[in-house]
DNA sequence: ACCACTAAATGAACGGCATTCATTTATTAG
DNA sequence: CTAATAAATGAATGCCGTTCATTTAGTGGT
């Protein structure tokens, strides 16, 4: 198959998601065979994914239990998908969907990269199980993802970066983006080292005196410690990068 | 160095590893009922995890696998550890000793930086499937780990580091060298964006521009993408953090 | 109008996985 | 000496992703 490229061009857009529960007792057995009119599809997989992840978490994430959010038995899934790993894809396609791009092209470059990036940041953060599928998952299936670098490239060569520098310069925030989006989900008392804090003095001081800091945030900085070091590391990439464009 | 903590302090060190084949043919079962001389240890589970990792991958890392490295039954592992995750754990822990520390207290403050990050990006690198793991990881039970960011810790506060910023430099520090070490793996056409290039042009041009570079590595950058992308970032996070030096 | 082909569902089955439990044997503490 | 604990086996459990044979419905060609 693998037709061209996209996902359902003009399609009907049938809700799938609600599997026509048809008035009588809840769950009757749909009989077997090729129904009339189809139950599921790749849009309906996604919407029913993500229900299920926002409900139950990645842990919940089954293709049992996606069969039966979608009242189907889990065998019908793999009429429209390969694998769960392609049910991911979807999801991680959808998301890329949420962060937003629109601060590139209005006013500053600096501006619009922090958007981006705190936007990216947030999206993945309540979804870091996805991060290892992206990192290595080639963009010419994903169109949303497409979408979302070419707004962001077109971004970095309107503020007059280099062509050959805006690769590496957008590859190298992801990467501070992906490995921050972990950070937001770390218990706060990661660092206690415990029983062994009299043998590493330098360590235990320095977390005692970041912990203190309870001020209110100042511009784009939160809250939290994770917002701290994201706020640093993004003010400190933005600057060093910004240096290099002509 | 870094000899401090570690778990097992005066163990007779007994190698676990080789489970005593004992001459005769190959796979002879063991009888039920505890052995007179322990079989397993956790040093000896932790280096049957790595050795079994680097032969098959991290697909290949199940508890029946470790177990039959170790000529034992699956059962027994969990007399020694609670969980898989607790094995990981071990593994995570034996691998921070392998990031390399010792550029801090010899000379300048960016090059122990530079030796530290790019060393412990290699590690991880190669080991990926972990990082979930050191991520949410509580610092407690990992003296490897503990030992690494107390010598790390001391570098900063040797530098002229405020003690309140130590830690946040270093988390964003980490969070960029996660997200670059699965940068790393990505196959190096994940860019290519295919059939829908035509719609994509700013993107398009970019990744061709970038991928045009096969340039011979100068300073600390070496050969691939990735490389590129990281010590960019890495010398914008410098520059941005030696900049709060006292 | 027939007929072959394909698409989309069911339901049974499979192998692999982490983990638990009863049991056996050996060591250690009181 | 004896009770408790530690460390092994081996059987069993439940879940998970995936495959396969089967059934039914639409589709394209002559």
């Amino acid at each position: 198959m693998l037709e061209t490229t996209n996902e359902r061009a003009g399609m009907p857009a049938v809700s799938a998601t609600q599997g026509r529960p048809s008035g009588s007792a809840g769950t009757q057995r749909r009989r077997a065979g090729r129904p009339s009119a189809a139950v599921l599809d790749k849009a309906g997989i996604t919407a029913a994914a993500l229900e299920l992840i926002n409900r139950k978490g990645y842990d919940g994430l089954t293709m049992a239990a996606l069969a039966r959010e979608l009242d189907v038995a889990p065998s019908a899934l793999y009429n429209h998908v390969a694998s769960k790993q392609d049910v991911l894809l979807l999801v991680e396609d959808h998301l890329m969907s949420l962060v937003d791009v629109s601060g590139f092209g209005s006013g500053a470059w600096e501006a619009g990269v922090r958007t981006w990036a705190w936007s990216y940041r947030d999206v993945f953060a309540a979804h870091t199980p996805l991060i290892p599928v992206i990192a290595v998952l080639p963009v010419t299936d994903a169109p949303q993802t497409l979408a979302m670098y070419e707004t962001v490239s077109k971004g970095f060569a309107d503020a007059g970066f280099p062509q050959e520098h805006i690769i590496p310069a957008i590859v190298a925030l992801e990467s501070f983006i992906f490995g921050s989006a972990y950070d937001v989900t770390a218990p706060e008392d990661i660092f206690e080292s415990g029983s062994m804090a009299e043998s590493t003095p330098y360590f235990t001081a320095a977390v005692r005196s970041s912990a203190s800091r309870r001020d209110a945030p100042a511009g784009q900085e939160r809250g939290r410690p994770a917002d701290t070091a994201f706020h640093r590391g993004l003010e400190a990439l933005i600057t060093g990068f910004g240096a290099i464009r002509k």
